[in-house]
DNA sequence: ATAAGGCCCTGACCGC
DNA sequence: TGCGGTCAGGGCCTTA
């Protein structure tokens, strides 16, 4: 699923693509994907957008356009944006196509239809709310210690709280954890300032190793929720240590991955190395 | 204010 | 082979 590795090598590899491109014609075949303006709205204002900026908010893509609108993009689970040199027949689940100056095409396509596209004049409205971007000097162990105080949630579950932290989500929650040898179980408000600080290196460290490895392609079969805008894979679920390794030796101790349910979302981790 | 549960969606997978 | 049921899960909404 992308999460912020994923979004920031779309966000990298779509640049180049698109800069300086034209928006010269849109289709909105599934028009609920379209969160703002209205869709009507949305297909009459994006044609003859030129893209010029291109940037990433936790997991918001932000596809600025030379006169001063954004679109922005989140993929949920199983979107994905992809710009195809030459016209060929729509493929199934394609739900948006900009057409664009060279006669590429910028599709977005999504089999669950739970991504959405916004365009707008300033994104800072539909970010309101985002906590800070773990990368940047904004996320701090003091501030982190200062938004789990008191909090009796687990601490899994506020990894996935995007007021906390940007960007994280299920795969790499589970990997910061295991890194910062936490159980997912614990309650936020419970962590010492010394655990506050291993978690807030560990979910620093994870992003980068996502973003270096171009994020984590998954797929229990043939289904991949992720691949990059050209459609290779990313490489990061090769470095993965707990998630979907239920059952597999612990790479520390050996001991075999646990797997629970918390917040409606799977968890893993190592009940000997976390605690 | 916080925590927990439902909802949106559909492909994959499982058991019969 | 076909069919029905279950699962996955980010963010938003409702409920307690």
């Amino acid at each position: 699923m992308p999460e912020l590795p994923e979004v920031e090598t779309y966000v990298r590899e779509l640049a180049p693509i698109l800069h300086g491109r034209q928006v010269t014609g849109a289709q909105l075949l599934w028009p609920r994907t379209i969160a703002a303006p209205s869709a009507p709205e949305f297909a009459h204002q994006i044609v003859g957008e030129r893209f010029a900026a291109f940037g990433r908010r936790g997991k918001y893509m932000l596809l600025g356009f030379e006169s001063g609108v954004t679109l922005m993009v989140h993929l949920r689970m199983t979107g994905h944006l992809l710009v195809e040199a030459t016209p060929a027949p729509i493929a199934r689940h394609t739900h948006v196509v900009l057409d664009l100056d060279d006669g590429s095409r910028l599709l977005y396509q999504d089999s669950r239809k739970f991504g959405r596209l916004w365009l707008v004049p300033d994104a800072e409205p539909v970010l309101r709310g985002l906590g800070p971007e773990p990368l940047s000097g904004d996320f701090t162990v003091a501030g982190l210690a200062a938004k789990v105080a008191g909090r009796t949630a687990r601490v899994k579950a506020l990894l996935l709280d995007q007021s906390i932290v940007a960007g994280v989500g299920n795969i790499y929650a589970d990997e910061a954890l295991f890194r910062a040898r936490l159980h997912p179980t614990r309650a936020g408000g419970d962590l010492s300032i010394t655990e506050l600080a291993d978690l807030h290196q560990a979910i620093r460290d994870v992003l980068v190793d996502g973003i270096a490895r171009f994020g984590s392609s998954l797929g229990r079969s043939g289904l991949q929720n992720y691949v990059r805008p050209g459609g290779e894979r990313g490489g990061f679920q090769e470095e993965h240590r707990v998630f979907r390794r239920t059952g597999e030796p612990c790479l520390l101790c050996g001991t075999p991955i646990e797997r629970i349910v918390l917040a409606q979302r799977s968890t893993h981790f190592c009940p000997n190395c976390q605690k």
